[in-house]
DNA sequence: TTGTATGCGTTATCAT
DNA sequence: ATGATAACGCATACAA
């Protein structure tokens, strides 16, 4: 069927042996030979095999990206990231998800990386994860992207210090009764919430501000809970005069909610989310910025650079990016 | 180094032909042999050498999605849909971008397809891409997705049609002047914007209503090019009272163009899109919706049913999807 | 129903 | 610098 190894080195005259030496750029070559055969394999149309290459010297060339969800803005913007890495890199890019988008589990995907790729990134899957621990129970070269779990590599901004700075532009436009659009109720540790929250009341009891449990909502990360935690924020006694929302998302469902309720972000209420999301200029959110294509550029840079040095020892501390506020019209000076 | 089918055989007392026809349900197996055979392999936690059986029997198991961007909504859900279904089917998903987020090109992914997947499945690339050809020229199995090519399985929508129903709902409210907010200015046949276009021009020939050439604008199918399309319909000696937006995307844009004007989608000018992006309805667009991530399900489904019925001759006539008018805020009836 | 044996296309070791 | 050849782990045609 196809040419094979075997047909460029019968047309060059050389062993199979020396083809694959040439072709892979390996030393001890003859540069005229190599550039014969190279010369020879391009007049062929010759392409290697993947599936040979690979059972013979061990290496999948390939990588696999384990993320909850593919159609939210954070997740595929982080993607493309990594693919763009990885394109440049001549790697694979298996992608696999670990939640449908109706929110059903589905299968794990540790089984489906044994012997098929060099390496995992995962995406802003919680360190309490079972599919997690499946995947990092195979001790594979892996990178986490957006979570930091204690010796193993990752990439992520620093959350506390992105939830405390959101939190202290409220307080510095002397607002005091702070809402929180928090994710889940039950906050397991070491997650980007519970870093925002900790960042949060950091900020707040550093101003000698009270942490009233009144004025924290649950959003789920997503635009319709944001919605239904602002609902729940404004329709209390004693409403909050600014928002923090955890993410871009929930802040625009907060900002339908305050539409519904006659009110106008930055006018009536300050609103602060935390991304960077596309549409959050469109929408003049004030939000904490995070580097989000950078995060999967970078963790998948460093899974490369991994594969590539072999016996290397790697940092197993988190590589911190630097998130940014950026201040538009949703935030403004409390009211007297 | 890693349990292999040998391992098994061995364990079980029989050879590595009847392991390898247990494991793969293949028939002719004595059902206790199958299932002894099974449950050795799961205690010796056994995982097949992908590089090994795609060597041997000439099947990757994998699909290739070959994809302009990857972080933009439409294409981010038409791959969710396409993964579900791949990640069901249990083949493996290679994502490739044929275009870096600075709108660069890259490397062709032709070379990068043969020898390594079973399939192809390609969003969103207008038939004369030159990417597009070469894969076309790879003559492997191939689905398209979101674009008609004459001789080529793919899945989408009637742009057409659905042109036809965004500027029909317009003239239906008393519009006369109704502008359009095109992608390019040059276009191509075959394309979704060309088809749109021309459901555009029939609604209005239809309606007895002149197509005006300075009523068009282009907005490359992004925000910000949406934003400078409706400037530009805006500034003009007579704008129009309604326009048509290709996507929902450039509609935002338009959107906030008419902000800064001091305008209100709706109330001053109507405003429909086609899509239905996850914002639509927060922003209170009138947009035609389709089923996008039903259209990466469908064509996943299409190629794996291909891949697994050898010989049988697969239609090369399009899949047509159905949308959806949904009428919202932003488009109302002429004022007199 | 099960076993035997060959081939799949490369890589890598060891010679030369 | 190049060649010969043994793995690599499985699928499958053919036998039994």
């Amino acid at each position: 069927m196809a040419i094979t190894i075997k047909d460029v080195a019968d047309a060059a005259g050389v062993s199979t042996a020396t083809v694959s030496r040439a072709l892979r750029g390996l030393p001890n070559v003859d540069s005229a030979t190599r550039e014969r055969i190279q010369r020879i394999a391009t007049d062929l149309d010759y392409v290697i095999s993947p599936s040979a290459s690979r059972l013979a010297s061990g290496r999948t060339g390939s990588i696999a990206v384990i993320t909850p969800y593919i159609a939210r803005w954070y997740f595929s913007t982080v993607l493309s990231g990594v693919e763009s890495v990885l394109q440049s890199a001549g790697m694979d890019l298996l992608l696999m998800s670990v939640s449908t988008p109706e929110g059903q589990h589905r299968l794990p995907p540790a089984p489906r990386l044994r012997r098929r790729v060099d390496g995992v990134l995962v995406i802003g899957l919680p360190p309490q994860d079972a599919q997690l621990h499946e995947v990092l129970s195979l001790r594979m070269p892996t990178s986490l992207i957006g979570l930091v779990m204690p010796g193993v590599p990752s990439v992520a901004i620093d959350d506390v210090v992105a939830g405390q700075i959101a939190t202290q532009h409220l307080i510095n436009l002397g607002h005091e009764r702070i809402g929180v659009i928090n994710g889940a109720p039950i906050m397991s540790p070491y997650t980007a919430e519970n870093d925002r929250f900790r960042g949060f009341e950091a900020a707040m009891t550093d101003a000698g501000l009270p942490v009233d449990p009144m004025l924290e909502a649950y959003g789920y990360f997503t635009i319709a809970g944001g919605e239904q935690a602002m609902t729940a924020l404004l329709t209390q006694k004693n409403p909050p005069t600014a928002v923090f929302a955890m993410s871009d998302e929930m802040a625009f469902g907060a900002m339908k909610a305050m539409r519904s309720h006659g009110l106008v972000p930055g006018r009536d209420i300050s609103l602060v989310g935390i991304d960077g999301h596309d549409m959050s200029e469109f929408l003049d959110l004030t939000t904490v910025v995070q580097p989000v294509h950078d995060l999967g550029r970078i963790a998948a840079e460093a899974l490369v650079l991994q594969l590539r040095s072999p016996g290397v020892e790697v940092p197993t501390d988190a590589i911190r990016l630097p998130t940014q506020l950026i201040v538009r019209g949703s935030t403004s000076p409390k009211r007297a």
